[in-house]
DNA sequence: CCCGCATGGTGGGATAAAGTGGGATAAAAT
DNA sequence: ATTTTATCCCACTTTATCCCACCATGCGGG
């Protein structure tokens, strides 16, 4: 389990540092290997970063579903063809992929956030404007969370 | 399984080099033959790759259907028969076939998309509606991929 | 309280790999 | 036989990877 936001840069040749609470999570699973794919919430993109092993037993499940289902097939089309492999670097960075990077409007300053076997990747601009979004419907309806049953 | 989507270019004399990625799959095979035929996705005409062994079994699956079904019929005339066979030269690039290149209408600018066993190949704009339209699915109901289960 | 060292994050140059393009030769089609 | 198409070879450009250095911060020991 991912936990916690960090803001993090991303260089001039595109590198990310991962943050070391976060690699330590890599370590347990003992491949460092990670798998990113574009994503979109609230009408902001970002991208979404598995360990390799989440990322396969999602594929596995999608695979069993029904294949000529519309929204498997887009599903297909946007999320799961998007991924690409990642491997850190000596110093634990990854280079994220141009396209993947452009998709998230991604600049020098960017936000990671976990998000249970899998963190996120925001632009800091774009994360400030989703935050304080779920923070305004919070506002407007303290009830907002209950119905998850938790 | 392919992984990823990549911009590549066909250049003036129909070449396509394939992925580094794509290729390392096909080195696990110990067998660089593809097989590629034409296929048709959201009214988007586009071309499906399948590795020699891929191919194969899809064939054979076929086979082993009620030969008389029309829909089998069909399938045979318009997706299997459409199969050609590529190999890569030294620099792991294919000739697309002009009948191929052709129908998936494909221009300088193409994508390379994974699809589990197989890959795709489809012209840079035809991807582009393709893909903003799964992206407009998404945006209009953010509980569209949730229903899938995953 | 200050110093030195470990850790985490950032940046830059050198080398290797991937993708692209073009000419020359060989094979195929007309 | 001529034209076209495919294959091979070499060259160039861009991108990724490796390696080294640097700078903060936080912590323990003198």
């Amino acid at each position: 389990m991912f936990r916690g936001r960090y803001e993090h840069t991303v260089d001039t040749k595109g590198r990310l540092s991962i943050p070391a609470k976060y690699r330590e999570v890599l370590l347990g699973k003992d491949d460092e290997r990670l798998i990113i794919t574009n994503f979109i919430i609230d009408a902001k993109r970002c991208l979404d970063v598995y360990p390799l092993d989440a990322w396969r037993s999602l594929e596995e499940e999608a695979d069993a579903k029904p294949q000529f289902d519309p929204r498997m097939a887009a599903f297909q089309t946007y999320y799961l063809s998007g991924a690409k492999e990642c491997t850190l670097d000596p110093h634990g960075r990854i280079l994220i992929p141009p396209e993947l990077r452009q998709h998230a409007g991604l600049k020098r300053d960017v936000m990671l956030v976990s998000a249970g076997k899998k963190f996120r990747i925001w632009d800091k601009d774009a994360w400030q404007a989703v935050f304080t979004g779920a923070e305004a419907q919070l506002m407007e309806d303290p009830g907002f969370f209950a119905d998850l049953g938790l």
